[in-house]
DNA sequence: TTGTGCACCGAAAACGTTTTCGTGTTAAAA
DNA sequence: TTTTAACACGAAAACGTTTTCGGTGCACAA
């Protein structure tokens, strides 16, 4: 099992120098036709590939950027990754992807590991720990020492970067009033805690669109799931206790768990319970009635991002504009509204 | 926005040389206390982290090893990144992502970009494309090169490495079993093409089991789908022409597809039709009825790969013996059989 | 013969570390 | 006083490239 073979040892072989190697390799006209030649044949022969951390070395470049999400099981993050990772290869960059498993602290050591010149810049989205937390300085931290870094989807206003998010509250408001035009009256609201970013822009949403048509906002109406692992209970609980005609839940877990609750109670969807989720995901296109979402396309989302941060790595003159795009949702109408 | 700092610059600053300042941080004793605590604090102060390009160089080894799958927005695959991620971490390692779209051109540049000195190992399902073709030259010559390569899942018997797999044949059989212990006569197939490894081995076992159960394997219940995005229509048909009453589908997809075209037609799931899946993932939990499936768990598949490279990369004695383990599987039942 | 230019090639620096080995200083031992 | 040993530190090599800058040697013109 031969090692992988070096400048260093072609030159030896081949009784010439390491630069005149180099040179051949790289069609330098500074060399002989005869020593090109020799010298490239010899390095196909063996195979020679030039080591990628010794040219990151010396470009103070590496050609690869981190991913930092949440959690990689999940349709959203999925797609996003996907698209990442198509416009930094087409680029010529790699893709290293960390997981914060929604994990304040696994976030920061992930970040401070890679930090330390292993990568050129970071895409990223808020875990929950961190966001509940409300300590940004790791990421302060990068982007102080030079290091780009693009936020998509659970951001933070504290940081000044660029960012991709979607209009998370008009996505919603635009939901509730689909809802409130099929004639749903009294609409209901499954939504997260109000600490993750889009949770509670979903939820302003919500109320905002209610107090338009001129519906009063109850309370008791929004149900806040705090354990994602135990909500089916929550929401059975939930319906039974509240007479709704309409859901807009702020993912697709809630939105198909709803559903499934909806029927266990005999209640017929979306006859006596429309309901409408967010997140073009899976389930939503799966389940049976298939759900009617508010669709946000997390490959667009991923490429935004990184044509954003590929423009900032390659353009050196720091430009002191952040950019934050946002890409337009729009809604799937399928089985689960009238 | 001050760049990193340098062991060159700390040293140039605290007017000691570089040695001094590496042997400070690493708490040599061979450096006073007092210039050990000049060097820490002046380093804290400006947050200096060791270049983790300028170490790889050094050690040889980058501590991160590349995940090349054929794609992400597929649950099965993104639990078992989730689970190397895991083990990859725990030990100090990074991991690389790169997807091959199925496709075997993207899978030989993945790897050769890779394999120019930028990560210690892989970890790889083979994409359709790849075995398809049968051609996997790419693959050998890492290996040649002294790269360890860890194949799951779709893997071949072509080359010799660490291998992790579940037993797709004997899985299989033991859906068709079930089916047949739950009453049903005349069980279909809904399968790839046979090139796809898990694919053939599947068929392979719901064969095995009609004849272990002396019924008889009838071409025309065997349905081979070949065009993923339109096998709605393929299964529709195939349904109406075949009076069947239990379908094994080798994964999530068809198994839902098939129920859902069942239903159009008329059937009742379980108790027209019983449909069993392959691959445990969202859609077989969340649709209804929800699926019985064949669960395959990525996260503990993962991880076993993700051991087994990195006991490979710890070791270095090179040991030519390698295994091949096999992860079990077990049936899942829900609402979609009797 | 001497200068000029060109074609071809090599030495060495640089990227940022770690580590081995050497060296100068000082205090203790002879 | 001289020798020894411990102590504190620095020089330099090494990892594998690329690139700049200087050479050679040679043909040709002056």
């Amino acid at each position: 099992m031969k090692k992988k073979i070096t400048l260093k040892q072609i030159a030896k072989e081949l009784d010439v120098s390491i630069s005149t190697v180099s040179k051949s390799l790289r069609n330098s006209t500074e060399i002989s036709e005869d020593t090109r030649e020799k010298v490239q044949a010899f390095a196909k022969l063996y195979n020679f590939k030039p080591n990628n951390i010794a040219l990151s070395l010396k470009n103070r470049k590496t050609k690869t950027i981190a991913v930092i999400i949440p959690e990689i099981v999940h349709h959203f993050f999925a797609t996003v990754i996907s698209g990442i990772e198509s416009v930094a290869n087409e680029n010529g960059y790699n893709v290293i992807v960390c997981l914060s498993d929604e994990s304040f602290d696994k976030e920061v050591i992930n970040m401070e590991m890679l930090a330390g010149g292993s990568i050129d810049g970071f895409i990223m989205s808020l875990s929950k720990g961190t966001q509940s937390k409300g300590d940004f300085h790791h990421i302060q931290e990068v982007i102080n020492q030079g290091m780009p870094v693009v936020m998509f989807d659970r951001i933070t206003n504290d940081i000044f970067c660029d960012k991709v998010i979607i209009d998370d509250k008009t996505a919603a408001q635009d939901a509730v009033n689909y809802l409130i035009f099929k004639g749903e009256k009294k609409i209901g609201l499954i939504t997260t805690v109000d600490y993750v970013s889009v949770g509670k822009y979903r939820t302003d949403g919500y109320m905002q669109a209610l107090r338009q048509n001129n519906l009063i906002v109850k309370d008791e109406l929004i149900l806040k799931i705090e354990d994602i692992d135990n909500c089916a209970i929550e929401i059975e609980k939930y319906i039974k206790e509240n007479d709704i005609d309409g859901i807009f839940a702020v993912n697709e877990l809630f939105a198909v768990t709803a559903i499934k609750a909806a029927r266990k109670l005999g209640k017929r969807v979306p006859e006596d319970l429309s309901v409408i989720g967010f997140t073009d995901g899976i389930i939503s296109n799966y389940s049976t009635p298939s759900i009617t979402t508010v669709s946000q396309d997390g490959v667009i989302m991923g490429q935004k991002a990184a044509k954003l941060l590929i423009d900032r790595l390659e353009n050196d003159e720091e430009d002191e504009f952040y950019t934050t795009e946002i890409v337009d949702t729009h809604l799937v109408e399928r089985e689960s509204t009238k």
